[in-house]
DNA sequence: ACCGCGAAGTTATATCATATTACATTCGCG
DNA sequence: CGCGAATGTAATATGATATAACTTCGCGGT
């Protein structure tokens, strides 16, 4: 899939390439608000255009939220990409769960646009949104790093990211509270990818004696 | 906290309990069409009341929408409550969890509201629906069924619900994918029921070492 | 060089939801 | 019984989505 031809400002009637403006100030105000804050006559002022214009290149609200949270996972997976293959002391996986956990809670808005809003979860299997969704997928099963034995490797992976998942979300509710509040984000994830790693080397070891 | 008085309906002119049919009728919306689905007006014109009926009880949208929360975290917990009161050859964290998922499929639409919406991000500690999730969370120490360890209790019970979110969030998206798809998420819930079971465990003995 | 088509804008407008204001009805209490 | 507070209605302002009909302009063919 080749980036859009990015057409420069034609002149003032045209604007050029509104649709990739439209993209990249929506993940702007989603990273504020939120995904309910994404308004299209809003961006449309922002913009400079008329309120109408949008819709020349996304048919609905529903369609332009879709191609955000594509974009939102093309960057994402790219962030992730650079940090687990920079060599670094601590493993691809702490790397990838660390900053998981930072992107989760620093840019909230746009995180929940990727992992708990009704766009995911409305995306058919196919769809631009679902494979760049998966992309990101794979990425994390990479940094993993475990021979591929198939199902346990992507049943960690899985359990990884649903814990993430759930750490960022309990934190940004603000439902980590007694002691483990007091245990920093941090260790927690730490503590996740530890007993992650422990538990796959387990398995392997068990599933290589089995098949012996 | 009493329940509302729960008035009976009064006349053709005074509905008699809207406030509480509203919170109803809203978590039905939500059921079928998430949290965004809720619309005062549409809410309205069900219960048969003019459009801004609505506004006397219920400052806007968004108190309506946290009140609404609140009600479906009580549901919540008082279904969780008679499980894992009710005896069982299952472990009390195994029900817990298992009908965590259940809900969690089957009723989407709440658990989005309770999980995944802004609102619950925005509540305050000490507010109402703040104290309803917290007690929640309590159900799930309580469902762990482990001594009084404190800070090892708590972090399991974060870890086991992290997980379970999770488990239903990428299921809800559609994001089980290649082999893990094949295994049915029940076993993958029972597989991280387990693993939290081992791990606590071991965790207490290790505690129980190094304390004597 | 021109012409015409289609892409990408515009203005105008319909519809609908939120929210407020001013007014009406009824409950319940002294 | 009558009055005030609670709870409803009607009317209206505001703002967002979405569509329709019209305009501008780049571009490709002749």
């Amino acid at each position: 899939m080749p980036p859009r031809p990015a057409r420069k400002a034609l002149n003032a009637y045209h604007h050029g390439d509104l649709r990739d403006a439209l993209v990249q100030a929506a993940l702007h105000e989603v990273e504020l608000g939120g995904p309910e804050a994404i308004s299209i006559s809003a961006l449309a002022k922002i913009l400079g255009v008329s309120q109408p214009a949008p819709y020349k290149h996304f048919a609905d609200r529903e369609t332009l939220l879709t191609a955000v949270t594509a974009e939102a996972f093309r960057q994402f997976s790219a962030m992730m990409r650079t940090a687990i293959e920079k060599p670094s002391k601590q493993s691809k996986l702490s790397r990838f769960a660390q900053l998981t956990l930072d992107f989760g809670l620093r840019r909230n808005g746009i995180y929940r646009l990727m992992f708990a809003s009704r766009t995911m979860a409305c995306a058919p299997k196919g769809s631009e949104l679902h494979s760049a969704a998966m992309e990101t997928f794979e990425l994390l099963v990479e940094a993993l790093e475990a021979p591929a034995v198939g199902l346990l490797r992507e049943r960690s992976a899985l359990k990884v990211w649903a814990s993430l998942h759930g750490v960022v979300m309990l934190a940004e509710q603000g439902l980590l509270t007694g002691q483990v509040a007091h245990v920093s984000r941090e260790e927690l994830v730490e503590d996740i990818v530890e007993e992650t790693k422990l538990a796959l080397s387990v398995a392997i070891e068990a599933a290589g004696k089995a098949g012996r």
